[in-house]
DNA sequence: AAGCGATGTTCAT
DNA sequence: TGAACCTCGCTTA
């Protein structure tokens, strides 16, 4: 269950295995080339949109959790549940990788290959928004294919793409190069505040809450204004329920036109 | 106990 | 457009 969001706080969370040469094994033992890493240090960590990457001296793993995979910090002496596609460990922690879509050797020209075929992350600091309102300009397709398209913005998913096109009032069927500017920049500015956010509270939670709500108490259900609502959490109307892109799209019909 | 669906992507038709 | 892949928690019976 993994949108951007998920990836960049893995990259931050997962660099406190960065320093002692690591035990690097797959229980599984789908991950083949895990003995190579084995007593390995690793020396960073990355997020691209939703691939991570794990720098090791030497080497590069990259990782794709898919809509089934996740990282799971447990204890190192923990035995390993026998689906463990790699755990990493230390002496003080362990993470165990599950059910990924991808978990391989990579090298640095596969990095370059990943680089040039994802759109700007709204979580990279550096990303250029005018090279998004570019490309959806020419987008043949609606909006809401245009935002699940990885080479047009990286990172964004299903839930972010209902969330962000409720902010902007845009339904996600209509034509990416009939939203106007203004809309665009109310979608761009969304998605780099609520993924960023997403990274701090480590889920995805767009509705608004008093000031000191202890927003980590909050259901799925209760966290979302559209996705995957019954009713609209702004204005109560009956939500719209669509494909759009190939996924499953949600939209309130009285503030998405 | 069984069934369903999911915050994703790729490949085949 | 659909199936395959990867797994499990929540719903339904």
């Amino acid at each position: 269950m993994a949108e951007g969001h998920t990836i960049h706080r893995l990259a931050r969370d997962l660099q406190e295995l960065i320093g002692p040469p690591l035990s690097v094994s797959s229980p599984q033992g789908k991950f083949t080339e895990a003995r190579r890493f084995n007593r390995k240090r690793l020396r960073g960590t990355a997020a691209l949109g939703k691939h991570l990457l794990l720098y090791f001296d030497p080497g590069i793993v990259h990782v794709h959790l898919g809509l089934l995979g996740k990282f799971v910090r447990i204890e190192p002496l923990s035995p390993p549940r026998l689906q463990v596609r790699m755990r990493l460990s230390t002496a003080e922690v362990a993470w165990d990788l599950l059910a990924p879509n991808n978990c391989e050797v990579w090298s640095e020209d596969d990095v370059e290959n990943l680089r040039s075929r994802l759109g700007p992350d709204p979580l990279d600091p550096e990303a250029d928004p005018e090279v998004v309102w570019q490309v959806l300009e020419r987008f043949s397709g609606p909006i809401g294919a245009a935002l699940l398209d990885q080479s047009v913005v990286a990172g964004v998913g299903n839930v972010y793409r209902a969330e962000v096109l409720l902010d902007a009032g845009v339904h996600p069927a209509r034509s990416a190069f009939e939203v106007s500017r203004e809309q665009f920049d109310v979608i761009w500015d969304s998605l780099r505040r609520r993924m960023a956010e997403g990274v701090e509270e480590g889920r995805i939670i767009t509705v608004d809450t008093p000031e000191g709500f202890d927003r980590s108490s909050l259901s799925e259900a209760e966290a979302r204004n559209v996705y995957k609502q019954p009713e609209c959490r702004r204005c109560g109307s009956p939500v719209e329920v669509l494909t759009v892109g190939g996924r499953t799209a949600y939209a309130c019909p009285k503030e998405q036109t």
